[in-house]
DNA sequence: GTCTATACACAGATAGAC
DNA sequence: GTCTATCTGTGTATAGAC
């Protein structure tokens, strides 16, 4: 019963279940619309049981964000080493990056979402390693600006900041039991990022279908 | 002092001070974060007072998202009124839109990410006019693919879905002070969602730089 | 239309037995 | 490691004077 040699998947450890539980509350209500009972009562102990396991609430939230955000720094990295040229880096780093926020989709929702729920010495810290994540795919996308394999007329910082908005906002609609895998849509948006919506005329006559 | 004869602009009234600063610490906060504490004294007035402008909290959610969701509607008719092509009409909707969303930012912020803190039937009812005006984008852009402007490998709902996320999350990191206006920021992400990031070969030799 | 005072539920967190 | 019982602050909302 309370052996600890459990063979692996089989039960969770209390903490775990708490920690699951919290980022799918977390992503569902909001982080103050979330309750301690809510938080006990989904890892199935009482109130008090709680805080035999954490420290707190916040301390939840706190260790959610930084965990998630060094899984983040973790798939960059992959794709750093994997790439063999800036564009490749690059749909590694947006396709990787899709398909993990999808897969674990409650504790990066509530990251993206929540972060201003710290404290402020927290918020700073967990801010600060955001930025650095994007400031790892900032430079992947200079790197390709230079190598004249992305569009120059825009600025990389805009170039970064459009390809967040067009990942990041898929978890607040995807269903995981909808048509699409998190892989698809990765593509399907690495797509649209590369080549845009538009049909454009095929190599036949012109180059391009230019419009304006 | 009392009369209300005001000229236009001077001077807002109770009830507008208590729905701007509603938007303003719903977007900063959350709802669930945000007090009748802070919604009276950001409006000047005692808790006890706000009861005889508004009937509670959550009436404040509720007005704010229908409001919202109702000027959405206007912005896309307007592109509807104004395009003149399939293609031109999406471009209206997507800048008209962003701009809107960015110059009005605390209110379409928080209605985008408050829904969930509405009573189960309000929140029905807002979630169907959302949807409402998502199918007249997607029926824009299912009449752009029929008229071959846009591409057709990807089905409507995802270019769709594509667009807003685009669009949406700029919401989360615009800065009234920074470098862009709104409406450049929607010239930027259009210039994006129509011919992507990547740069193409100039109709020098082959058609496009394809890749894979 | 705004105030002071307060009702009453519920929040996060703790004490101490088992 | 979990429980019952409880502390204390804060939440939304109301009563009633002015």
């Amino acid at each position: 019963m309370n052996d600890d040699s459990n063979p692996p998947e089989l039960a969770k450890s209390t903490v775990d279940r708490i920690r699951e539980g919290a980022a799918e509350l977390f992503r569902e209500r909001g982080y103050s619309g979330t309750t301690t009972r809510a938080l006990s009562a989904v890892a199935g102990i009482e109130k008090a049981s709680l805080y035999h396991h954490v420290g707190g609430k916040e301390d939840l939230l706190y260790e959610l964000c930084v965990t998630t955000l060094e899984d983040v720094a973790t798939v960059f990295q992959s794709a750093l080493d994997d790439g063999t040229s800036p564009i490749e880096t690059l749909e590694l780093v947006a396709r990787r990056y899709v398909e993990r926020a999808l897969v674990d989709r409650d504790r990066h929702a509530t990251m993206l979402t929540e972060i201003r729920s710290l404290s402020s010495d927290r918020r700073a810290e967990v801010i600060a390693r955001r930025d650095q994540n994007v400031a790892v795919v900032r430079g992947v996308i200079g790197q390709a600006q230079e190598a004249g394999l992305l569009r120059a007329d825009i600025d990389a910082k805009y170039l970064t900041l459009a390809l967040f908005n067009l990942l990041n906002w898929s978890i607040f609609w995807f269903d995981p039991s909808g048509d699409l895998e998190p892989k698809e849509i990765g593509q399907i948006l690495w797509m649209i990022y590369v080549d845009g919506a538009v049909l454009k005329a095929p190599p036949a006559r012109k180059g391009r279908g230019s419009r304006a």
